[in-house]
RNA sequence: GGGCGGUUAGCUCAGCUGGUAGAGCAUCUCGUUUACACCGAGAGGGUCAGCGGUUCGAACCCGUUACCGCCCACCA
């Protein structure tokens, strides 16, 4: 006997225990005649390894669990590759705040210093998010569990020299390179970023037109013309006008440009203008990028800080000044006056606004909407800023990548001699998500991989340091890099012949190893020996895009990368295309000369039950484990107002919390969770996780528990059963419905419709086993003893155990817990069982036209006495208005009996004053309740159903007289709408007939 | 400016290949018949955003408008 119901929280984590000790996460053993089609494999995105699982990790690991489970079932040798990433700046920002917490500062340690404490913080927070993967029920191989940095305390560790040769054999290959250009600059974090981490925000800003004075006192005559060339200015000018958003630039103007074809300029192109605040000379240019109509025509040319005025500066060789530092501060430089250095950058802007006033070079300043950009994760306005930095050329690396997700009609694979020079390509579900894929690769921009952060894998160059004059050391030199990772001969000859035929300096060594390279990081200067590593470190997204096969054990050549590369599908929300599957698909083709993963699978958002993404500012998160383990509305608002950047939000938050979820959460368990997020996984682009539906599906867990419940009462044990060999008609149709059910849920999980599998599988349980089927077995479970009862049992118990695999990679807490409960004993646990593979030849149709006709029976006798309000302890007499009593209802007398509230069935030939009546199948059935009807009430329904009847005969019709119907829709719908008619017609009578009788 | 998506029951959303508009929650009525009240039975509720087109037939295909959302780029 089982408990009245499933206790989470006592069964999850004994059961998961059970999973993991038993090694059913782990692939199975290669077998003989394995294809690659017998491996099933998928690389989590790796979480950041000191965060904690929010509702994106829930649903991204809840329908990779799924995919998983139910290969695993299949028979698939499985590899679910866990891990985590080191996420670069945003560790590094929590550990630094966490240092600042106790009144430290990074500035004051060394890199060393500071690397143990975020070592330290991994070493305290690391496996927090692991720990809630697996209460989720993720079932990953945790023996293979890696880390972006890699294991330091693990010599076969291979993740830190992956980075390292890719970073090398992409260097070799020119596909990465170190340049001086105009990079996005954030003056929080004091590093650059790439382009996708800055964020463009729409703000209120200001338009300052200013006069920049022509040098001489010169003079000309400025003219505008309108649209049909009259004139409606003309003046005497001894300036040219700009406009700028950002004044404080204007320090580090190099030019003013105007359009090649602006008349209004062409006199004084050539002239020089002297710069007010800076007093420099800075030429009049011609360019095509000023744009004639709007401001003035002119344009300040800026070309250290701006990313336009980069691309004029450079292609006219005008000179760009860098004026700030790395904080954003106005630094010391040759063209920089006094006044400004060391003020802030915003603080500048005023400034120079005032003195350009008071010098009375400030024209008007409007107002104006301005995108300005912010870097993704410190919030402060990025400053472009001329720096050194290393790229990868991404658009070498583009075409291969866009060319792999090239797919012919249907998603058919390109065939390999058709120019797709890949094995394999990749498909997107849902498909339009290539084409925002294809967009930005095609327009893609050179990656700046190197930051500067201390939190990372340090870039494998070493720089030679020249010896200035006073006998200092410059590490400014970038022409001597040498990367070399490997220790062996050929490689150090390839890299040998690299910088040979590239004609670098005699002083170049090539550095065999990173050991060696440690030993000489002191510079001798006298015998010129001694290298210099580069400080920085690379962008978290670099290594991440090595992941599928980093993971799988490469640069070694592993058992794992053979069984298990191209991965069968990566599952991610669409945030991350960019980021994460563009950098793995150009790196997993150059790399491995495959696609990384056959598919793609994008899911949706998750946001919370007002359409709002989730924020801890906003204060609207749901933490999954609170909605797993229950949580008291008392914590809920405390987890939520804890630690706000705003602590003036806190009441606001803390109302709007208490208003929408009164009394915290029960604990539903992880499978309700799972089930939900299944459920609403459909393929649009946002989930709205509603609380109450989490309860709903933790119903339905309840439902099943005690439906099995049942089971047991009942001694429907699990045995040997063939269901090919059933005879009972109620018992040919729930296999047949299995058999159909089964069909479905595979056919949605293997497209990816996990909505659609798990509705299909819901229905099934709750209407079609626990409503019809059950009801319906009990007059046979409470009979006599024999073989229908025999049958019925083993019958009831093949269902539920085709159930509970069906259910499991939905919800795999319940249906083990059941799998292992209702047993005696289990050749295996539920999680490695074979998935239902089940006949077509089991569908049963006359099996099922039986049943189904009982149904509706039943349901228009419930539904006539219902809508008489006729309460279900009186009974009444069924009467068959018919010649003969259809066999069916003598065979289904005792289920006819309590579920439509019948104590007899009888012919007759004349159904009696007040009696209910209905029509089944052209059969009229009454039941006699003289007395207890509403005659006035039971005419209302019948001729409302008649009525009904006669519109759907009209509709039918008036398709029917149409020939251009009967003509060109295909026989099939043609004949559809026939037998439709027919069958309204002979219940239209049957129902007059019952107006008539009622009298 | 370019692109992608959305608009279906009170709410949240399904609706695959064009062929009788669906689910959950909420609402209303009845009910404790020995699996389950985290339940059962029944009911009500829709101009599928608007307009136009294709088609025998449109929630679905095409065009267009409106509103909402997101992504990318950007005029200094």
């Amino acid at each position: 006997m089982l408990e009245t119901k499933f206790n989470p929280q006592d069964a999850e984590q004994r059961l998961y225990k059970m999973w993991e000790e038993s090694g059913a996460f782990k692939p199975r053993a290669a077998k003989p005649g394995d294809t690659k089609d017998d491996n099933f494999s998928i690389v989590i995105p790796p979480p950041n390894v000191t965060g904690s699982l929010h509702m994106g990790h829930a649903v991204n690991n809840t329908i990779q669990d799924i995919l998983v489970r139910y290969n695993r079932m299949r028979g698939k040798a499985v590899l679910w590759q866990p891990g985590t990433d080191h996420a670069g700046i945003a560790t590094q920002m929590v550990v630094e705040r966490r240092l600042a917490a106790e009144g430290k500062a990074r500035k004051d340690m060394t890199r060393e210093e500071f690397l143990e404490h975020v070592w330290a913080w991994k070493a305290e927070s690391g496996g927090n998010i692991n720990q809630q993967l697996r209460r989720l029920g993720s079932s990953c191989d945790w023996s293979r569990e890696k880390f972006t940095l890699g294991n330091p305390e693990d010599p076969s560790d291979k993740m830190a020299e992956a980075v390292t040769k890719a970073f090398v054999e992409m260097y070799e290959a020119g596909l990465i390179y170190r340049d001086k250009r105009l990079v996005n600059w954030d003056p929080h974090f004091q590093t650059a970023i790439s382009d996708l981490e800055v964020e463009n925000i729409e703000k209120d800003g200001h338009f300052w037109h200013f006069k920049y004075p022509l040098e001489g006192g010169e003079t000309y005559t400025y003219v505008e013309k309108d649209e049909d060339g009259n004139i409606t200015l003309s003046e005497e000018r001894d300036y040219i006008s700009i406009a700028t958003t950002r004044p404080e630039t204007m320090l580090g103007d190099g030019a003013v440009a105007v359009h090649p074809d602006d008349e209004r300029y062409k006199s004084i192109v050539g002239k020089m203008v002297r710069l007010p605040l800076a007093n420099r000379l800075i030429p009049i240019i011609t360019d095509e990028y000023p744009d004639m109509d709007f401001g003035s025509g002119a344009v300040k040319i800026t070309g250290a800080h701006d990313f336009n005025d980069y691309e004029v500066a450079k292609r006219n060789d005008i000179p760009m000044y860098s004026l700030m530092d790395e904080r954003g501060a106005m630094c010391e430089s040759e063209i920089m006056p006094a006044k400004y250095i060391g003020m802030d950058r915003f603080k500048a802007r005023k400034a120079v606004v005032a003195d350009i006033d008071a010098e009375g070079f400030l024209i008007k300043v409007e107002d104006k909407k301005i995108m300005q950009p912010y870097g993704d994760r410190s919030g402060v306005v990025i400053e472009p800023m001329l720096t050194d930095q290393w790229f990868v050329a991404a658009d070498k690396l583009a075409s291969d990548a866009m060319e792999a997700v090239a797919r012919g009609h249907n998603n058919v694979p390109l065939p390999k001699e058709k120019g797709n020079k890949f094995k394999g390509s990749t498909r997107f579900i849902p498909e339009n998500w290539k084409k925002t894929y294809d967009h930005w690769m095609k327009d893609i921009q050179p990656w700046c991989i190197s930051r500067q952060l201390w939190w990372g894998h340090r870039i494998p160059a070493y720089f030679i340091p020249e010896v200035l004059d006073d006998g200092s050391l410059s590490y400014e030199s970038i022409d001597l890099t040498i990367v070399v990772a490997e220790n062996d001969a050929a490689a150090k000859a390839k890299a040998q012949n690299f910088y040979s035929e590239r004609g670098f300096d005699k002083r170049v060594k090539i550095l065999v190893d990173l050991q060696e390279c440690e030993a000489l990081e002191n510079y001798d200067a006298a015998n010129e020996v001694g290298i210099y590593r580069d400080p920085d470190v690379l962008d978290t997204w670099f290594s991440s895009g090595l992941w599928p096969f980093s993971t799988l054990g490469w640069p070694a050549s592993t058992e794992e990368l053979e069984r298990f590369y191209p991965t069968s599908v990566l599952v991610t929300a669409f945030d991350i295309i960019f980021f994460w599957v563009a950098r793995m698909m150009m790196q997993g083709l150059h790399f491995q000369g495959e696609v990384p993963f056959k598919d793609v699978y994008i899911h949706a958002l998750v946001l919370d039950e007002a359409g709002k993404k989730m924020s801890k500012s906003i204060g609207n998160t749901l933490d999954p484990l609170d909605l797993i383990d229950g949580v008291t509305i008392d914590e809920l608002v405390a987890k939520r107002t804890r630690g706000l950047k705003n602590p003036e939000k806190a009441p606001k938050i803390e109302k709007m919390t208490r208003k929408q979820y009164p009394d915290g959460f029960e604990a539903y368990g992880a499978d309700a969770l799972r089930f939900t997020l299944a459920s609403m996984a459909g393929q649009g682009r946002n989930i709205r996780l509603s609380v109450d539906r989490i309860a709903g599906y933790r119903n339905f867990g309840t439902k099943l528990w005690s439906a099995a419940n049942f089971g047991q009462m009942n001694s429907c044990v699990p045995a040997a059963f063939d269901p090919a060999a059933a005879k009972l008609a109620l018992n040919k149709w729930i296999i047949s419905e299995t058999a159909k059910t089964t069909k479905e849920v595979t056919r949605c999980i293997e497209s990816y419709r996990f909505n659609d599998a798990a509705d299909a599988a819901y229905k099934f349980v709750w209407d079609t086993f626990c409503n019809w089927y059950l009801e319906m077995s009990k007059p046979v479970l409470s009979g006599a003893d024999g073989a229908e009862k025999d049958e019925t049992r083993a019958a009831f118990a093949w269902t539920l155990d085709q159930i509970l695999k069906l259910l499991h990679p939905f919800m795999p807490f319940i249906t083990e817990e059941l799998w292992n409960n209702i047993a005696e004993s289990r050749e295996d646990m539920l999680i490695i069982s074979q998935w239902p593979d089940l006949s077509d030849s089991l569908m049963d149709e006359a099996a099922s036209k039986d049943i189904e006709w009982v149904q509706t029976l039943i349901t228009n006798l419930r539904s006539v006495r219902a809508d008489m309000n006729i309460p279900p302890s009186k009974k009444a007499p069924l009467l068959v208005l018919a010649d003969t009593l259809d066999p069916r209802l003598t065979t289904y007398a005792d289920v006819l009996s309590p579920m439509a509230r019948v104590d007899s069935v009888k012919l007759t030939d004349l159904v009696p004053k007040g009696a209910l009546q209905t029509v089944v199948d052209g059969v009229t059935y009454a039941i006699p309740l003289d007395g207890l009807i509403d005659k006035g009430a039971e005419t209302a329904r019948l001729t409302k159903e008649a009525d009904k009847a006669q519109a759907e005969i009209d509709k039918i019709d008036k398709k029917l007289s149409n020939p251009a119907f009967t003509d060109k829709a295909p026989e099939k719908v043609v004949n559809l709408q026939k037998e439709r008619r027919a069958a309204y017609v002979a219940e239209l009578e049957k129902l007059n007939e019952a107006l008539a009788n009622l009298g």
